[in-house]
RNA sequence: CCGGGGUUAGCUCAGUUGGUUAGAGCAGAGGACUCAUAAUCCUUUGGUCGUGGGUUCAAGUCCCACACCCCGGACCA
């Protein structure tokens, strides 16, 4: 047997410090899509996310609700974990959490090795620093407002004047490697838009990086050994070392021989929001090369999502819980229409009207209706079993090579994450499908004589087939539903919809595809899958 | 100020290397059907393709200028 294709599946890691909310909904639910899909089409995939519970930040919130960081990111970490397990059903493998004992030991091993390198040097840093955003400032990006205290003037925080004795990592020295990797992997950052920016940011010259804090200590400890020599201060590393070392330590680092590193380093994909795009494409391959670890594939750069145009903001109050939306609309078609609505990589704006056309129309109508319809004929009109085709016209060959193109086309959108891209393909064949439905009208010809009776059961069995085909390619955007449509169909069950491994192979993986349904197996009465939205009442 | 992207039907967007009557989905209108979740199918209304110039036999598509929007970045305080 074949050695079997592996992948290896990121999302950022969240900075615990507030309520989830849809936009982290986003991130989560399209990487778990990406991770099913893969599983479905046989890849060996591990799914990582998880939380970034480092920083002064966190520390300072903890001393003023009287926790220790700790504790207080205990707290945090488990709001997150607990949208994926029980709201979102993500099929992460590893919810990583940068306070796991593994993850001091990599963060550790990976700053060695860029010492080993010659990257790291000890200097000065002074500057207008503002904590909550764990950044530097040059003073003319500050001013002094009317409470006396120095603000940022593109972030609106407090900053404050700190001189600090700091680690620095030569990050200047990486400018035309990085451009030079840039030209060789023209598809190392995606959508090609954002990762112009990014390529034009190096181009601008670069900057050595301070990657060590003293002021604090809610950190990984930068390796005594390290530093005994040149300093006494204690050293922490700064956030953005540690925080983007969790995609090495999940998978095993710095344990290089082990089976899991061996099997998905290098990462396929780092999925993450447009926000840190310059930290996965620039610092991240940075580091690497000065640690000698191979690059990551390719990082895909997603849009932020506005609540009607507008941002999205505590202060407006219009932020949306992922709960609330599940709650409403219900979690597949939150999954469908996110996924649907917008253009993988640009930002996208929702409203409450676009979210029902979606489940109402793409779902319950083009997709839900029709499998209503021709499975209810097939349990009267054909002894509840999938009916045996006869001849098939060249109409019934047309809609089932249609249906047939479906896979190559998902699997070449998924590749580039073109989401958007694949559903729309999908339901525009769905489309033809409900017209190849009507034009041929089976419940006429259910009342005609054998000739028609026998064109009605083709008939039937076509439009069930191209219903199979779709329903196993749109498991990983829907999984409850698709996996429902499957059990009205009697595919046999195989998996669980792309959430494991388990699924790689068996009747309902992409491997079964050009299979075909098995005439004379029995099927239930079906029962609608899809309902249209029902508005609540106002309270 | 520099760079990038955008400005196409009521809404969201496609429009390939310039080439016949500018497309799709949703929404609207009319009709059909009755298997089905008042779903589906057919037909149809609707656009001076941001503005003004230019190149060309021919421009949504190329060039220039301008306006507005978005995204990056720089500088001055």
């Amino acid at each position: 047997m074949a050695e079997q294709p592996t992948y290896y599946i990121t999302t950022a890691i969240t900075y615990p410090n507030g309520e989830p909310h849809i936009g982290h909904a986003y991130e989560y639910i399209s990487a778990d899509v990406m991770a099913r899909f893969k599983r479905l089409d046989g890849y060996e995939t591990f799914f990582l996310t998880g939380t970034d519970e480092h920083g002064q930040k966190v520390q300072q919130n903890a001393e003023a609700q009287g926790l220790t960081p700790k504790e207080l990111v205990d707290q945090n970490a488990a709001v997150f974990k607990q949208v994926d397990d029980e709201v979102l059903n993500i099929s992460y493998d590893r919810f990583i959490r940068t306070t796991d004992t593994d993850h001091y030991e990599a963060s550790q091993a990976i700053w060695r090795r860029m010492v080993e390198a010659g990257d790291i040097y000890l200097d000065k840093y002074s500057g207008w620093y503002s904590v909550r955003d764990e950044a530097f400032y040059a003073e003319s990006e500050t001013e002094v407002r009317e409470d006396g205290e120095r603000y940022s003037k593109e972030t609106n925080t407090e900053v404050h004047w700190v001189e600090e004795e700091s680690y620095f990592f030569r990050l200047s020295a990486y400018q035309d490697k990085l451009l030079k990797f840039y030209a060789d992997n023209p598809d190392y950052g995606g959508p090609r838009s954002r990762f112009n920016e990014v390529i034009r940011f190096v181009e601008n010259g670069l900057n050595d990086l301070s990657i060590s804090r003293t002021t604090f200590d809610w950190g990984v400890p930068v390796p005594k050994d390290l530093t005994e020599s040149e300093t006494s201060l204690d050293h922490v590393m700064y956030v953005w070392v540690d925080a983007l070392t969790n995609y090495l330590t999940g998978v095993g680092f710095p344990n290089t021989d082990s089976e899991s590193f061996a099997k998905f380093w290098p990462a396929d994909l780092h999925l993450i929001g447009k926000d840190i795009s310059r930290f996965h494409c620039i610092f991240w391959p940075a580091f690497l090369m000065s640690a000698g670890i191979e690059l990551p594939k390719r990082v895909i750069i997603h849009g932020h999502l506005h609540n009607a145009g507008v941002k999205m903001s505590k202060s407006i109050g219009n932020v949306v819980a992922p709960s609330a939306w599940v709650d409403t609309y219900g979690l597949d078609p939150v999954r469908f229409f996110l996924l649907r609505e917008f253009p993988y990589g640009q930002d996208g704006s929702y409203t409450h009207e676009a979210v029902v056309g979606r489940k109402n129309s793409d779902l319950a109508n083009n997709l839900g209706n029709l499998a209503q319809r021709s499975l209810s004929m097939i349990a009267k009109n054909c002894q509840g079993a999938i009916p045996e085709p006869g001849q098939l016209t060249e109409a019934d060959q047309a809609i089932l090579e249609q249906a047939s193109s479906l896979l190559e086309t998902s699997r070449k959108a998924y590749e580039v994450q073109e989401f958007h891209k694949a559903l729309e393909r999908t339901w525009h064949v769905l489309g033809e499908t409900n017209a190849y439905f009507a034009e041929a009208a089976p419940w006429k010809l259910a009342k005609g004589d054998a000739a028609e009776q026998q064109r009605m059961r083709t008939v039937l069995y076509v439009t069930a087939e191209v219903i199979r085909r779709v329903a196993l390619l749109i498991q990983p955007v829907i999984p409850d539903s698709a996996t429902k449509l499957l059990d009205a169909l009697a595919v046999e069950a195989s998996g669980d919809a792309g959430a494991t491994n388990a699924s790689n192979t068996g009747p309902r993986s992409f491997a079964a595809f050009g299979d075909a349904l098995v005439p004379g197996t029995p099927i239930a009465k079906p029962q609608p899958i899809f309902p249209r939205h029902e508005e609540k009442e106002d309270a």
